[in-house]
DNA sequence: TTCTTTAATCGTAATATTGCAATGAACTTA
DNA sequence: TAAGTTCATTGCAATATTACGATTAAAGAA
């Protein structure tokens, strides 16, 4: 009823919709982007960059922070998001492993 | 207030967030996997093999196949679907390449 | 200390997603 | 035609997500 039933999946399974997840907003594609982007760690000029509210943001931040795929230091009164290079790489890993699938040429329908 | 605001995202980061969306499901990675599996096409045993109920299920396949991702096709009495090749490799090529942006080797924090 | 800046957190409203029982539609078989 | 099979749709309840105003917390500057 209306909550994900995670215990029936594989491990793999919930990784996989965990990180997909995680992209499945354009908020949060668009901070990874300018992170990548601007080769020096950004802080609160993506709320400027992007055009969401502060907190909206700072949300989204959280929700990459939380899962491992940016960090952010303190750095004055300010603070520094960049990406998490390993834990990225691991991610892609299993993405990559994912989408990559092996695509049999005779499709039935 | 609730509503993502698409507007203010670039097409192809909401297209990223489109297809990402599609395999922020669990159940929606397990079908896909299925039907890469089976070589052939495979209709109503996906809710035997996944374990939820009919409708759920029917809900995810209509949710891949208006993305274009899957197919379905009437076989006699039940139906067949299986991986839109095509619209895979153009979501692939997509998503591989939101993945594998380069990383700078000198990440600040 | 007081003011300013920067960003997290709280609280809340709007909307989206997930899941399923019940029902309906289309086809097959008896 | 009647009964059975297979899957889509409808309707609804539970929960999750998105967004932001208001507030708080922490650090630097006056």
């Amino acid at each position: 009823m209306g909550i994900t039933k995670t215990e029936i999946f594989t491990e793999q399974q919930n990784e996989i919709a965990t990180f997909a997840k995680a992209f499945g907003h354009p908020a949060r594609v668009a901070i990874l982007q300018h992170l990548f982007k601007i080769n020096a760690c950004i802080c609160g000029d993506l709320v400027e960059e992007i055009g969401l509210a502060q907190p909206t943001i700072s949300q989204h931040l959280k929700e990459l922070k939380n899962l491992g795929l940016i960090k952010g230091s303190i750095e004055g009164t300010s603070i520094c998001y960049c990406i998490a290079t390993e834990n990225w790489i691991k991610m892609k890993k299993v993405m990559m492993q994912f989408l990559d699938q092996d695509i049999s040429n005779e499709s039935c329908c």
